[in-house]
DNA sequence: CTGTTAGCGCATTCAA
DNA sequence: TTGAATGCGCTAACAG
């Protein structure tokens, strides 16, 4: 058994409430024992239990990050630079995190332990089934996801998708597809909203037949694209509803023999590490994800801290990163 | 406050120790009880509490997961999946993961607070001065790296470095460049033992002009590839220490006007999830991360359950993922 | 088979 | 300013 809040108290010869109003600073004492208290307590290597400490305070100083499966690998996906993002905040304030993937849709078990004083759920699929009952027993704040009632925190997706496609316009574009692996979530309803608005603010008449969903399977990006060049005419530049879309849109167009950006112009939308490095490099939609995840956290403290606080849907502003898959030669 | 024990046992009309027993299948004790305080306690919807468990069991019923600041951004790397792997098994054997990255050396604050019963050290650049200290207070197993007296699970280095010389050698090549970071961190000498390993194996004379290390900056790639090209005469093949020297080398290549693999052949090391969407295609070799995640969380698990047990090295087999930037044409 | 008792390590009343 | 007492929710040794 290691070093307790005991041994401190007989090593100096005081009470254990003693040692502990020092040590965390309550109420008002002679500066002397104080320090004497802190001074004996780091010679001997005091470590609070926190488990103790929890139990006795009920609160953890862990906050759960839970991560809808949907987009996993974490290795290949927008939520890893979040959950690191997220970490780094939490620390700097003390908590920890409790981290979790989201298989079916039952509450992480760690919310029902009362492991943690607060969550961050990450994902556009996560519905209120889901996020009621949690938010009953903690604080929930949404990263990338909104439903009324909830602390959320997601990025400008309706002026991050005007911004792409009015870039597109501007290259002179007029033929304008969108793809996306589905039109359910939220972040993809938002930015086929942005897609439209785009295209009504210049007078270009939207049309059904360049909108194609690859639905949720592991080839979604490639039979998106696929949908689009069996019928004519074809679109002269593609808008994907994420990178992952737009590259697999790359591959099919570049595999029909087409140029990028010659003959079809391509723009995605997160900016994910991939972008870069593809062939052309692509064009996106810079989302920060490194924001999110901080604010989200910063968010979720400061209602740990006021449970009062009105409730808040923070929206992060997106730039577009010009690369050369829309035509632009930087 | 929530439902306790204390409520259950009330509205059964026993005593508290007496559900804990039936709860946990503990001590004997009639079916017919044990059956009714579960069937009380599901109804009332009673859930233990961990910290109060935790603090009677001294077992806390998460392992921490540490990752080594230089491998970030998780988002982009090779740990995220590692990471994801090691949540799946430890959830499946009822523990939590806690998850943070190491800033700075100094040793996670979760295992100063007795807030983990083990760890996972994910990083090759992890040292005695930290692994050391922290195994006195919990066991330790160490991913992707390796120490004296740590239990470690790593991938087969210097197997899958040889595999890949070796294949490059069959291509046909005799002037094959060794590009990496740095050649401080096991892995990397590692892999660079098998590389040269494969040249003693096929008689071709190693030459340490075709050594390039890139350093510790974010540009270490190209640094590394462009010193390559400043002498004569040029390496026709790159085997680079990972994914990222190689797709490096790649971009530094063929804007050099080169053309891969024709010109130049290129194979990788880690298999993470850039390599199939770079042009052309990166061959590479597969380093199986989600199994070390699963492997390293069952053997800290194991050790758990049984401290007594052997030291262990788990080195876990890696295999050549054939694409077309070696040359071949799948 | 089940109830009693005593902690686990810490915070927080209330007195002194 | 400090000490004594009590409780946080649960487990475990020992009786009964």
């Amino acid at each position: 058994m290691s070093i307790t809040i005991r041994d401190v108290a007989e090593r100096t010869g005081v009470d254990r409430s003693t040692v502990s109003r020092a040590l965390n600073g309550k109420g008002r004492m002679s500066q002397a024992t104080r320090e004497r208290i802190k001074r004996v307590a780091c010679e001997l290597g005091y470590r609070p239990n926190m488990l103790a400490k929890g139990l006795a305070t009920q609160k953890t100083g862990n906050i759960g990050v839970a991560i809808d499966k949907r987009h996993l690998p974490i290795g290949s996906s927008f939520y890893g630079v979040i959950l690191e993002a997220a970490e780094a905040a939490a620390s700097q304030h003390g908590y920890h995190i409790i981290f979790s993937v989201l298989r079916d849709h039952s509450p992480p078990q760690w919310v029902l332990e009362r492991r943690v004083d607060g969550l961050l759920l990450l994902g556009t699929d996560i519905g209120e089934e889901l996020v009621l009952p949690l938010q009953r027993e903690v604080p929930v704040v949404l990263v990338d996801n909104h439903l009324a009632g909830v602390d959320s925190v997601l990025g400008d997706n309706v002026g991050g998708a005007r911004l792409a496609v009015e870039h597109l316009i501007t290259h002179g574009h007029k033929r304008i597809a969108f793809v996306a692996e589905t039109l359910v979530d939220l972040s993809f309803r938002e930015r086929f909203e942005g897609y439209r608005q785009a295209l009504t603010a210049q007078g270009i008449p939207f049309d059904e037949c360049l909108v194609a969903e690859g639905g949720r399977r592991p080839d979604s990006d490639r039979i998106a694209m696929a949908k689009l060049l069996e019928s004519q005419p074809w679109p002269t530049a593609i808008f994907g509803a994420n990178d992952y879309m737009a590259i697999g849109a790359m591959t099919v167009v570049k595999a029909a023999g087409l140029r990028v950006p010659e003959d079809m112009a391509v723009i995605g939308f997160d900016d994910g590490d991939k972008a870069p490095i593809v062939e052309p490099p692509l064009t996106t939609v810079h989302v920060p994800r490194d924001r999110m995840g901080e604010v989200a956290t910063q968010r979720l403290m400061a209602r740990l801290a006021d449970p009062g606080l009105p409730l808040a849907k923070i929206v992060l502003p997106t730039e577009l990163a010009i690369r050369t898959s829309c035509g632009c030669r930087p």
